[in-house]
DNA sequence: GAGCCTTGCTGATATAGCGTCAGATTTCGC
DNA sequence: GCGAAATCTGACGCTATATCAGCAAGGCTC
């Protein structure tokens, strides 16, 4: 380490150990490997029920090397979530685009997909992150905050809009109403599998939570 | 035990122990002991992080005695859930009421309250519920869909009769519109707190909740 | 290509929780 | 107040946690 090199705000974001050790080539495959030995099992099994010893195991390595660069299951846990925020950027774009009418719908609809995409991928890490950061936990409700208030920021922008345009009662609170769509969003995601037992099924969801996104968005009905 | 009397369909629920033994005065008092101490300790810390020991010592008693009524710390939790879920049917009430005009408001606004206060209450107990039901655990989807399906058969046969009256696009699947609203209720309960961040109160949830399920259910804007 | 240093890994270990008995203790009918 | 039934727990073998000191692997130097 030599130098007493501060790292805050460096340009670069440099992987370390436990330790504050910078990691060099082997170090870092051999950390991607644990992670994606925790993705996998939480696929397989629950939170709970995932020990250290058992992805140390899955990533052909030992539990004194998983401790190396994490402090805990939950540790690693947070660092998946952190990475699968990194894709949320690209579903707020979808926001951005035109809610008039016919193409409005349209982007609902891409919308309401685009996030159920991305349960799909992320489902158990990000059933983790929301557990933990509702149980109080600020380092997780960071990486929800993160993730999720570009989604309700540009939602609540849209929806303040049509509040300026009389389309919308002054009462209902645009960051509360965006929010609200976000938990829609995200709850649907979470299990629509389990929803199928009301006989809707995946489309229906999203065509369903598109069309609540659209009312209430821009005050009007379906097109 | 003597008689080999089989327990399903009974009129009477009797609590049993992991062996099947019914449960006199003693054990019953212990068995809610056990329970008391391991809510307690949902709410101070995470599910993750609570053992039997720590019940067992909460409760005064010792972990082979946890052992006589859970088989694992899942199964109390299943229990609290299973009693959490017996509050249900009064929220449900409130759907059957009025959603005509300013009353329909009126019971939108109900409906959100009775929602937040049932989650402030129990909330950790519900959290991990939802987790465990989502990762897949039958036994917790069970105890959610019955706590769930109510409400949400309720708000779609309101939906539908929306729907009847032409108020209300085709479109719109009326079960899963109902489940979108149930999740608004259910995610925004969850995490009330931590939405006060985008400054929004309690209650500008609520009112905003309110004319959300108003505008959903009726078709209509507010009144 | 032997010495040496840096990086990365792990065996050994103390500590603590899990889950299961056999047997101790309490309660209650009589 | 005695015996049987109900209830509880100490003790134990097993597994996981979390930490070190030290070992192995891959260079770099000359």
């Amino acid at each position: 380490m030599a130098s007493g090199r501060g790292d805050a705000g460096g340009a670069e974001v440099r992987t370390l150990d436990q330790s504050g050790r910078e990691l060099g080539p082997r170090a870092l495959g051999t950390r991607q490997r644990l992670l994606e030995a925790t993705a996998d099992l939480l696929k397989e099994k629950s939170v709970r029920n995932i020990s250290v010893v058992d992805i140390a195991r899955k990533a052909n390595t030992s539990p004194a090397t998983f401790y190396q660069y994490f402090k805990d299951v939950g540790e690693a846990t947070l660092r998946l979530a952190e990475l699968a925020a990194e894709e949320v950027p690209t579903v707020v774009e979808l926001i951005d685009g035109s809610w008039r009418g016919q193409k409005g719908l349209e982007t609902a609809r891409a919308l309401a997909t685009a996030f159920v995409n991305h349960w799909d991928v992320h489902r158990s890490v990000l059933l983790v992150r929301n557990l933990a950061a509702d149980e109080g936990d600020r380092r997780f409700q960071k990486v929800r905050r993160e993730a999720l208030t570009p989604v309700i920021v540009h939602l609540a922008r849209k929806i303040e809009e049509s509040q300026e345009q009389g389309r919308i009662a002054a009462e209902l609170h645009p960051y509360a109403a965006a929010a609200a769509l976000a938990s829609i969003l995200e709850r649907l995601a979470a299990y629509h599998k389990e929803l199928e037992y009301f006989g809707a099924t995946r489309e229906h969801l999203v065509e369903t939570c598109a069309r609540i996104l659209f009312q209430t968005v821009t005050g009007r009905g379906s097109p």
